[in-house]
DNA sequence: CTGTAGGTTTGACGTAAATCATTTGTACAA
DNA sequence: TTGTACAAATGATTTACGTCAAACCTACAG
């Protein structure tokens, strides 16, 4: 077993502002039969490889509303989901939001070279993680280069998202950003396994306005107009069907109507 | 001398919408004593790596217009900024456009692990870049990690700025908007070794619009405003003064007035 | 110097989205 | 079942910014 102590990055959190201190609330997991290790970071490291990676991590889960760290808060681990989603953030001092990202299943977090972290994050639905300190990281990555280079295509890929999502927030109507957005995050589902047409959408209309530059009225308008128009349908479970897929896209991309 | 044929990433591109053809106006350069050595990429490669690293780099220089590659073109090389101002774009069917950056000396560009370049890359102010086609970078990339490192780190700080860019997007006013441009351009200035206080504006006020999800005449107006309220002065030859830096970063960090 | 062209500023007006207010829907506890 | 609390939808109104239009400024060519 290992001597790791378990609260890198998760030290010293106070119930600020309604969040729950992130507490451990389970400990397991070798990494060689991980759920995710065919699409995480780990995907590039071998059985032999993965058995020493074990010993350096820990997998705890979380509750819907705890938070994994805090924007500013000094860089003490990274993660790994292995289920659930996340919503990370960053706040101006009146209190507005921005969400700078959901993470999901197989999603990596927390590879940072600053000192601290840029943002927030905190848990959508139960979340399963395993983090790693950042010096056993650093590590890691010194001993396997094919690890940075690993993270280096996963971090180009975070960047042309994070351009995508500023061409969003700068230019698109707020029609082209829902539509943008269901699309994206029908992808994701596609991406990871799950279904993608009728997509299930687990975020709060409030967390799609803080993603997409908007505030929950016009997210709930625009989405209601998408609907009235035949694009999408509403299903049960908060899912949303993308009834014409080529208008759907013609929206997101600028082109519609 | 190399035998690298001098057009990957510049071969056959059309004059398109007044876009001026890339075409090189000039070999030259061996890296060890290169102008912006200590600050890009090739900073953590030693003298003899650097002597290789000649052999299949190739120098040249760009006009004010000039396109060193449109969005969708297929990924040949990666650059090098010597000198000069870039500006990198996307573009929706419509015609508006979001500028995802700017680039200035000793700025990489081109790290792509997409076959397609996800953004058109134009010269602001005359450009000496070198440039390295993706397959040799590649291997020199797998020949010497700690290449993979530096740009796993570059990588990493240059997605902070798009979040940072983000919560501008998403969320601040116009004012905001351009406190935090002003700011960010003279912090760089500054890493550059440039004057960072009366700060050079390189770019006009269409492309602070563009990169700000504002219009030209907001972004005058606001800069009227800043100017009238005794926060900034304008100076001769593009230039800005920020008279009251306090009430500057106060405006920026969306905590003015 | 004079004309021309591009960028910048300023003004008048329109509008998409924000704000404020209320109603409706939904999940869950007693 | 009823009550409670919070999320979502809808309506009424305001506003920050966009659009349209004109004037102004600066640079440069002839």
């Amino acid at each position: 077993m290992s001597d790791f102590s378990g609260d890198a990055g998760l030290r010293d959190i106070a119930d600020s502002g309604g969040y729950a201190p992130a507490l451990p609330r389970d400990v397991s997991s070798p990494c060689v039969s991980c759920d995710v290790r065919t699409q995480a970071v780990c995907a590039v490291l071998t059985d032999d490889e993965l058995g020493g990676l074990a010993q350096l991590t820990q997998t705890n889960t979380y509750e819907a509303g705890d938070t994994l760290f805090f924007e500013g808060d000094s860089v003490g681990a990274c993660f790994i989901v292995q289920a659930g989603a996340l919503k990370l953030y960053k706040l101006l001092p009146d209190g507005r939001r921005q969400i700078t990202g959901f993470l999901f299943k197989g999603d990596f977090l927390g590879m940072n070279p600053a000192a601290e972290y840029g943002y927030t994050a905190e848990v959508l639905e139960p979340v399963k993680a395993c983090s790693l300190p950042s010096d056993k990281m650093q590590e890691l990555i010194d001993t396997y280069p094919k690890l940075s280079n690993r993270l280096l295509n996963l971090a180009s890929m975070e960047l042309a998202v994070a351009q995508e999502q500023m061409l969003l927030l700068g230019r698109k109507t707020a029609q082209e950003r829902i539509a943008s957005f269901l699309l994206w995050l029908s992808r994701r589902s596609e991406d990871r396994g799950e279904q993608a047409n009728p997509v299930r959408v687990p975020m709060s209309r409030s967390d799609m306005g803080d993603y997409l530059g908007l505030t929950v009225e016009t997210v709930s308008r625009s989405i209601t107009k998408l609907k009235t128009s035949g694009v999408i349908t509403l299903k049960e479970g908060n899912r949303v069907e993308i009834s014409d897929l080529d208008m759907m896209e013609a929206i997101a991309a600028g082109d519609g109507a």
